[in-house]
DNA sequence: GTCTATATAAAGATAGAC
DNA sequence: GTCTATCTTTATATAGAC
């Protein structure tokens, strides 16, 4: 974020900046690197896609990179706001990041592993999956071990689980609700909650901190 | 399977196309429809591209639906021979079943629903899908929902607890074994563990059937 | 800053020789 | 059955006008 070397200062610039960076966030995190073209990314905001070389010279893998760096710190700060917002007990900070997870595109970290990050360099490959240790399974596995510190749940391996209930909740964006009849929000609690379960959790212990 | 029109029943023909199917499965199993070319499919085989439409005369989209309806086919075998390995008591049969996703190439139902399936027609795309849930995550719910019938587990979702599961699992591909210094499939079991646990399962209760 | 025009490469696909 | 050769389309990318 801080070692780009801006082309410009000039707030029109930047603005057309970010609503490139906007428009292909959504679309390379539905449909990954090698399925999202330029004109994809163009065509939405009324742009050619010659001239995204503008914002970005060294054309779709710099894109790609920051694009990638930009959602996964705005996952990051979301799940942290939305754990923060669920409050002192971890049942509701996992509740919240569920709710996060499933109001945002996924975060498929297969495709990202074996497809995706192969297109990059591997020192920006490497970044990347870095950040997404650091920020969202990392921020979830402290929450896991701040509720086992103060005694609300029993011995676990938290970086372990926090992976898992990723993968738990991030596969319900694959079901289809309107055959289930159910929403994903409430699948996901349900998960969450054997998973609570499993790990002696207990409302009415004091949650400490 | 029983519906294609075999262009000819020359051994050799079926041969060289099992091996090309061979192939295709673990390319696009890793890296998904848009990210393989008919030559990265072809190349290995000591093959033009151009040779793959002797055998798939509607070309990548047809080679690509066979590929994966082949690939779910035997996932679902696999699965099922797994979970018959496993014993007569669930953990056994959960932990069978894991070992087999790890030891097979990702299933990854995010990319399929999101990207792959689009590229496809849309009632081949439908049947595809609903291989999955036949094969796969059927089986796994089957498997749960038999335990509750005998007593073995508690009540619960069988069908949300299979793609749980399924997800939860799966998600371990993505993670570096070389870095966290442990086997996926003892992570899976792991997390098997707590999912058992969290459902009321009680190893000593008869399984039944 | 964005455009048009174009270069270049790579993809899927077809035709016809062998 | 597989090849070579080629067609067509679609990518990424660049050059230069405005």
């Amino acid at each position: 974020m801080a070692s780009r070397a801006k082309l410009s200062v000039n707030p029109r610039a930047e603005e057309s900046r970010s609503r490139i960076l906007d428009s292909a966030e959504g679309l390379f995190a539905h449909r990954g690197f090698d399925s999202v073209t330029l004109r994809d990314i163009a065509a939405p905001l009324g742009l050619r896609h010659a001239s995204l070389y503008y914002h970005f010279p060294a054309g779709k893998e710099e894109l790609f990179a920051e694009v990638m760096e930009r959602n996964i710190r705005r996952h990051g700060a979301g799940l942290a706001a939305a754990i923060e917002a669920g409050g002192t007990r971890l049942r509701g900070k996992l509740r919240g990041a569920a709710g996060w997870f499933l109001s945002q595109a996924p975060i498929d970290l297969i495709r990202m592993a074996e497809s995706d990050l192969k297109a990059l360099d591997p020192k920006a490959a490497r970044k990347l999956m870095e950040l997404v240790y650091e920020l969202i399974l990392g921020r979830l596995q402290r929450t896991i071990e701040d509720s086992r510190a103060s005694g609300e749940v029993g011995p676990c391996d938290a970086g372990l689980l926090a992976g898992g209930i990723l993968g738990m909740v991030e596969s319900l964006h694959s079901v289809p609700v309107a055959i289930v009849g159910r929403e994903r929000y409430a699948m996901g609690c349900e998960l969450i909650d054997v998973i609570l379960k499993g790990i002696d959790y207990e409302e009415d212990r004091d949650a400490g901190g």
